[in-house]
DNA sequence: TCGTTTCTGTTGTAAAAACAACCGACTTGT
DNA sequence: ACAAGTCGGTTGTTTTTACAACAGAAACGA
């Protein structure tokens, strides 16, 4: 688990915490490092977690079926990102979602009791990740807003209009890649597959914009 | 402001704070009482806040209105809630919604680094108040979670069929009324107003549910 | 390398939603 | 009490989507 934390380092939750540090935390924290391959399940819907999550190799993706088959993608997490924050509080009930593996991946377990409980002998660390732990989960709820935002849009063509060009204003640059192919897409933006790539060609015809498979440019 | 104290108690704010501690807070946090008549903007998009806000009196909705007029309705704020820590932390960015009194509204606005910075000296009950915040906010993210599970549903049928029988589990009961008229039920889910009304109508008439004005039940 | 799988685009059809327009019932304010 | 506004339901038309099915290209695996 040591070789990960110069990646700890550079997450949210450990921002403004040394290494040294963090190691003594790792243990104080009762930290725990799981290894999945792509396709697998680090959780699941209806799991009842005392967890926070980090992910420190792979990529995952937050999901949920429901019992038609349809597929709808929450939010991705990348290296160095936290999750399960929100089921943190004692009275959060059962997970709401899946969480896939779609790379071979690390995730490393923290004991979340141990993060909110202050103990004032151990390590002093405490109250920073409390505050850094607020700020990430205040971070993801503002990413949530703005998902809902995309959600909200009537047509699909609007939908992608307002994901791309929030894209694009995020990686600050009209050509940019995004981190879907087109089915996961679709899925994140709960649309169906095929009316989608159909769109994005309608699109491209009028002008509005260039693609090549994750890669694209907005006129 | 004092004659809204009890209300402040049975916040999930000031959760485990007793009366003579939080007229003690409200001076450490700078708090501010403000009135907005129905119909009134209590803040507006793109607007900087460093400020935590929990209602007191009255109703609101956190809104969002796009360039073609298409209202979305983000969620409903009750007496004793609490709104706008997704932007406490500071490098959060300007408002991205607006929030609208849609009753006779009182609102008390607490100074956020003066939560979140702990002093201490002055009250010992800062770092309840940040866990309370914690918890708070991951509340309204697993919300925030269930409502993208509404929007994600292709049709207004399930939209309607996810949030109604949500609501009849969260309310414990099949008849259960909704917070919302027609109008605002239809920005809820995003769907077209008249769109919905039909479907309701058809969904009554194949004998799924009965309803009166905003008075629901399942069968 | 060759066969298989995955990914993307394309098309046609059926279903659903958006939109606009209208009506009657009910509220509200003066 | 009356005028104006709000609310919910209804209908018909147009637009959009979902769905199913297929084909070519690229990636992958044995």
């Amino acid at each position: 688990m040591k070789e990960y934390i110069p990646v700890l380092k550079r997450t949210q939750l450990f921002s403004g915490v040394g290494e040294n540090e963090i190691e003594a935390m790792l243990s104080c924290l009762q930290a725990k490092l799981c290894t999945y391959e792509k396709g697998g399940y680090v959780l699941r819907e209806g799991e009842r977690i005392e967890n926070i999550m980090v992910l420190v190799r792979g990529k995952l993706h937050i999901q949920r079926d429901d019992y038609w088959g349809n597929r709808s993608i929450i939010s991705m997490i990348d290296v160095g990102e936290m999750f399960g924050e929100a089921y943190a509080a004692p009275e959060s009930g059962p997970l709401l979602n899946d969480v896939l593996a779609v790379e071979d991946s690390d995730v490393i377990f923290f004991d979340v009791k141990r993060i909110i409980t202050v103990c004032p002998t151990a390590c002093r660390f405490h109250s920073i990740a409390v505050q850094n732990l607020f700020f990430a989960i205040s971070e993801k709820n503002r990413k949530l807003v703005q998902k809902l935002g995309y959600m909200s849009k009537r047509t699909t063509r609007e939908k992608l209009i307002a994901y791309l060009s929030e894209e694009a204003k995020r990686q600050s640059s009209s050509a940019f890649s995004i981190p879907f192919n087109r089915q996961q897409l679709a899925d994140f933006l709960s649309v169906d597959r095929s009316a989608m790539s159909n769109e994005l060609c309608k699109m491209r015809d009028e002008g509005l914009l260039e693609f090549e498979k994750n890669r694209f440019m907005l006129h």
